[in-house]
DNA sequence: TTTGGAATATTAACAGTGTTAATTAAATTT
DNA sequence: AAATTTAATTAACACTGTTAATATTCCAAA
């Protein structure tokens, strides 16, 4: 029967306006202007309706933290063609910042918020896509150890290293708590992308050692 | 004339009663829960006094912020004694990841909200005390690259990524997002220890080298 | 085709929030 | 003691997320 195809895709549908409305508020006026009721204003239904797609606000976030992931995702498709695992390594941080300082809302989403975290635990399931960006960070460090290209330790205390720095860098940039040290706001990138290539040639062992 | 000073006495214990109360309710019941009203209960006035106090909500948490950086500051004090430069950088680190987890709630508001930098812009004055703590980073790694501690390079841009890893990974872990890749709980700390170890002793060039 | 029931949407309401204006109470100066 | 300044309060505004009760729309069976 078509019809019963047809409203699970209006159901769809409907929430697919919802997530849009919430992602052109979010990004454009920042995540504490999301509001259910100016949601509701901008898809023209009355603010309960939301409660019909999404269980509450949370459930909001939490998939726009998903649509996120896809976007981050989406910047590092081109990144199985570096075959050298460092530089690879060094494209992903490159992308994992770009990402950061583009979608500071999104990344906020993804990385400092605790509502998506929250959310998960409610729901009982794992953080699917940050685990996989995660597995291929460590994967991409164990290449480069089986490689020679770095110092062999333990992949994942050495994931955790890596990307604690480069989400030090962009949290700190996107919270102003770099205007001390780097005055001027048109050196803030260059300048955390001089910290990603100190990492990458302070890891980098290929050609030093004897 | 003593009651002009006696009035501004009261003025400056009311408003330390305000902070108190803020402090108990935002360690114990989390940044969220701390609302003028709940404010207003605790110290037994009306939620308007506050206002006769503090411009708004926000003034409160930069006063909150400072009293955070006071505290770390504490933390600190026996620092001096360290010698080894290479030492004391490490100890800083190990001292901020303490810090950080123990006081999740002061760390917020001192390195990640966004409210206490606002009102920084606002009042047009400097972040002393974090530019403080910055400074002294920035020294310690100064004297390590003099000493032969660790390698050369421009130390504003070292201070930016030692900082950015230790806020890393305590942001990462206070915000949950180590879930996966330290499944156990009782191993955060000790995980993140390893991380801040390995940066210290890749920084070591003292005994490599020739 | 009309009736009954399910799905969908809306209105009204609750319990909160930060904040301001107007008003009352207290303390100090004249 | 009266006038004036300071301090505190009440009332109100414009919001917030969310739930319960009500109204509307839609589709299937009688």
């Amino acid at each position: 029967m078509g019809i019963a195809e047809r409203k699970e895709k209006q159901k769809l549908e409907i929430r697919k306006r919802i997530l849009e409305a919430s992602m052109k508020l979010f990004v454009e006026e920042g995540f504490g202007n999301v509001s259910i009721r100016r949601i509701a204003d901008i898809i023209e239904y009355s603010p309960t309706t939301i409660y019909l797609y999404f269980k509450d606000k949370d459930e909001i976030f939490y998939n726009l933290h998903e649509i996120g992931f896809l976007k981050m995702q989406e910047m590092n498709k081109d990144l199985d063609e570096i075959h050298n695992p460092l530089l690879r390594l060094h494209k992903m941080g490159e992308n994992y910042i770009r990402f950061g300082m583009e979608n500071p809302e999104y990344y906020d989403l993804m990385f400092i918020q605790p509502e998506p975290m929250d959310k998960l635990t409610e729901m009982g399931c794992e953080w699917e896509n940050g685990d996989a960006a995660l597995t291929r960070l460590r994967d991409t460090l164990a290449e480069c150890m089986e490689k020679g290209y770095i110092a062999k330790t333990d992949p994942t205390m050495l994931s955790l290293s890596v990307w604690s720095m480069v989400h030090g860098l962009v949290s700190l940039a996107t919270r102003q708590r770099l205007e001390k040290l780097v005055p001027e706001k048109e050196n803030v990138v260059p300048m955390i992308r001089q910290s990603l290539t100190w990492l990458i040639n302070t890891l980098d062992i290929s050609g030093k050692e004897k």
